[in-house]
DNA sequence: GTTTCATTTAACCAAACGGTTGACGATTCA
DNA sequence: TGAATCGTCAACCGTTTGGTTAAATGAAAC
């Protein structure tokens, strides 16, 4: 299995998880404490840790120490390959770019 | 758990793993019966079958019929919720289109 | 009707997952 | 120093996952 595979690999399965894509949502909105991001779940902390864990070893999340509190932030760029990997075989926005594409070579904007 | 989020889940896990994805990106060059498609894989056809159930249970693949063998189609709307949540959150592609709506935009090609 | 081919099911196994509780290290504050 | 707070680690538990082999099913061919 080559390195690609096993960081898609991290990077959906970190996905696969509603607790996991709703910490991923909240960073969206910013920065956050470990604690601040676990208190909407109906789970105990050391529970949350390990998703955030999970997060952390798909690159998806990374964290920095301040204090006592632990902010962690949103990884953006990590979830690239694998929105690339599916767009490459669905092609939904794609269809998009191509309409696009095939617009700017009619008009000679592009070779 | 919404719905969707069951549906999250299972795309996102069904493509957790590279089995899977390259059974997908084999079932893009067209539809396979279920031996051709377990061929190349170094495991048993009972392991693959099992595979194949995964992305079943997802929507992502499809199986008829045909005399004594089924034929495996790919589901490629299946994914686009979840190329969506990425996108929504990513705006990967989106921003290549932005770009390119901006140079239609500069050419007076758009409105 | 028996054999052969394509696929799934059953039973089993080891490892990973998602959760718990309880103890611990690190840091701030009185 | 001592007590409270933030977060993780350790150990445990039940379920799921990804694989195996062997048996069963469905449909075709001889």
């Amino acid at each position: 299995m080559t390195d690609t595979d096993a960081q898609l690999d991290a990077a959906f399965a970190a996905l696969s998880d509603p607790t996991r894509r709703a910490i991923v949502t909240r960073l969206l909105a910013g920065d956050c404490s470990v604690s601040d991001l676990a208190a909407p779940f109906d789970m105990s902390l050391p529970a949350v840790s390990k998703h955030l864990a999970v997060l952390i070893a798909a690159g998806v999340v990374s964290q920095r120490r301040e204090g006592r509190v632990k902010w962690c932030r949103l990884n953006v760029d990590s979830l690239r390959p694998a929105a690339l990997w599916m767009e490459s075989f669905g092609s939904f926005v794609e269809d998009d770019l191509d309409a696009l594409e095939a617009l700017l070579t009619s008009e000679g904007l592009l070779d």
